[in-house]
DNA sequence: GTGAAAGCGCTAACAT
DNA sequence: ATGTTAGCGCTTTCAC
């Protein structure tokens, strides 16, 4: 269907060159007669014109395509940064190709594959451990933007958010709040995001002189609803009562904290101080008080694909990007 | 990097042919000897072999790839369903591109536009208008599967959820329950979603002979948090109280009614019965009688996939699929 | 059982 | 200012 530069060529009885010259933009440059600028314009204009892909691919060796590998599509976090970096990279003339690994190692494994298979200029993936991170970076010789988790042990580019102070300023702000003890409900404790809340939790309330906040800690593998609904019920068996304070290590794991809180009380206690990580709106339909940290997936997007343009273009250094997190309160509601 | 069939045939000594034809398993049709299989296999087992997608795609005019189109992924329920499709379509050997529009009928038509250029397999696309379909239909040769939205005037495939009878089913639910009036807080009449969510509404109080139901309804341009926010401060300017339950066509209507009731009142009025289209665990935070409408994206996916094999392989007849809603509630927190 | 060659549409380098 | 050509890596067809 879409007319081919060689029949625009013969079909005016120019060569291609000619007809490639103005399709280009370089007509000026190259001198052509106005008249045959217009020949073809109107060719153009009437019959239409779009570039084969595949034949440019072919020939240039690359697809003006970027990969972007993330957890899941239906996290919103994830969803929101996969938003923003489609435009901006659709603002940089690329495409961008999603795809999601549901947590499976083998599965991030063989999307990279996939994605470097079809040759896809670059690639944005949040790993899943430093072992995935390795064969990503051995898999592909192009560009490789990291992004959330900073499993350290390469100098690849990366674009994180400062957890650690992130978790600070949500601690500092419920324990002020006064309602102790603050328990924190952590799922897959060795992803390098969660240690790093983990991290700002247990220094702000050391710096407090709260001896033992290990144990308040309450721990468990994974960062899922059922995660956060294990870590209350272990609760609630062993306190036979909610906890006056507790931050989420992800939404996920509040959303299923609170449904045993729910169905357990019957209501979600409103007098408890809840903290999370990551923003929702819906979070303002608690009655509670209510902190969280939201992560910035505007400014990641944008240091993403101005690492991502950069490594592209033949910059070799990598980027370390930390990107700060915004604290968030939305007060009890009064009665 | 990708070693090339041309330079394994080379290296091995033998015919570009005879080394396609192991590679492509049809070492067995054509009767290879073992002795050559063995040496071809092991040369792909050492340095391997991927297919040069760009030169096939050129030479087949086939791109294995398939287009989404949707409004924004930072709304779960689109989401929800590229990740259902995305699933899918890889699992029937396609990778997926999806961009968002924004709710912008220019970027809509502008990123069909991208897509075909592209060479996508077939496109799946939740269109703004019937214009805008109108213009997809004209743009591309390839599979439409159009998905969410009914605007009629063509037989091209579609996948859309039942709302009528979902509709049907909530407020038949929220009349049981008795607390009236039961206001009905619409954005985006014109979308026919939105209108069968209505239709649905209004036929069932009709049926019970409430008169003018019509009055029940409050109408907005559009489909976001702020025009559930302005209609909720309407009603609370002419009320001056808290609807004694309501109805939101969806859920960022809804987001932005409760964040004023919460502003307004200082927190959420428990006796308000809340019923909204769109499920999400988030909801359960919430302290009220609360129905909500459950889009089964899944099903979605399958018979989405489904249709746009069926054409892709030559098929002709248009598939139109009305996917079943769930209604889920959940009962207002006993105290 | 294996080989040779044309051609998909484009770009880049080299003619004139 | 305009024209010619080689070649990107694959598939398909035909030939031995």
């Amino acid at each position: 269907m879409a007319k081919t530069v060689e029949t625009i060529a013969t079909a005016l009885n120019i060569s291609i060159t000619t007809v490639r010259l103005v399709l280009n933009n370089k007509a000026r440059q190259y001198r052509i007669s106005e008249k045959t600028q217009k020949r073809i314009n109107d060719y153009v204009a009437e019959h239409g014109y779009t570039v084969n892909h595949a034949a440019r691919s072919l020939k240039l060796n690359k697809t003006d395509t970027l990969g972007l590998i993330i957890p899941r599509l239906s996290n919103v976090f994830f969803a929101t940064l996969a938003e923003k970096l489609e435009i901006r990279c659709r603002e940089a003339g690329y495409q961008l190709m999603i795809s999601c690994t549901y947590s499976d190692l083998k599965q991030e494994n063989a999307l990279v594959d996939a994605l470097v298979d079809r040759n896809v200029d670059g690639l944005f993936v949040v790993p899943s451990s430093l072992q995935a991170q390795n064969h990503h970076l051995k898999r592909t010789s192009r560009p490789l933007v990291l992004l959330d988790r900073d499993f350290d042990g390469t100098d690849t580019s990366l674009v994180v958010s400062d957890n650690r102070r992130g978790s600070i300023a949500l601690t500092q702000a419920m324990f002020s709040a006064g309602q102790l003890p603050l328990f924190f409900m952590a799922g897959d404790t060795e992803q390098p995001t969660i240690k790093e809340r983990m991290k700002g939790y247990t220094s702000v309330l050391e710096a407090q002189g709260i001896a033992d906040c290990q144990q308040w800690i309450l721990e468990t593998a994974h960062n899922r609803r059922e995660d956060g609904e294990k870590l209350m019920q272990q609760f609630l068996a062993r306190h036979n009562a909610a906890p006056p304070a507790f931050i989420a290590s992800s939404l996920p794991v509040l959303e299923g904290a609170l449904s045993v809180l729910r169905s357990h009380f019957g209501f979600i206690p409103a007098d408890i101080n809840i903290g999370t990580f990551d923003e929702h709106p819906m979070l303002g339909f608690l009655s509670n008080n209510i902190w969280s940290v939201r992560q910035n997936e505007d400014a990641w997007a944008e240091q993403a694909v101005d690492a991502m343009l950069h490594l592209i273009n033949g910059g070799d250094e990598n980027v370390r990007a930390i990107v700060p997190m915004t604290l968030i309160h939305r007060a009890r509601a009064s009665l």
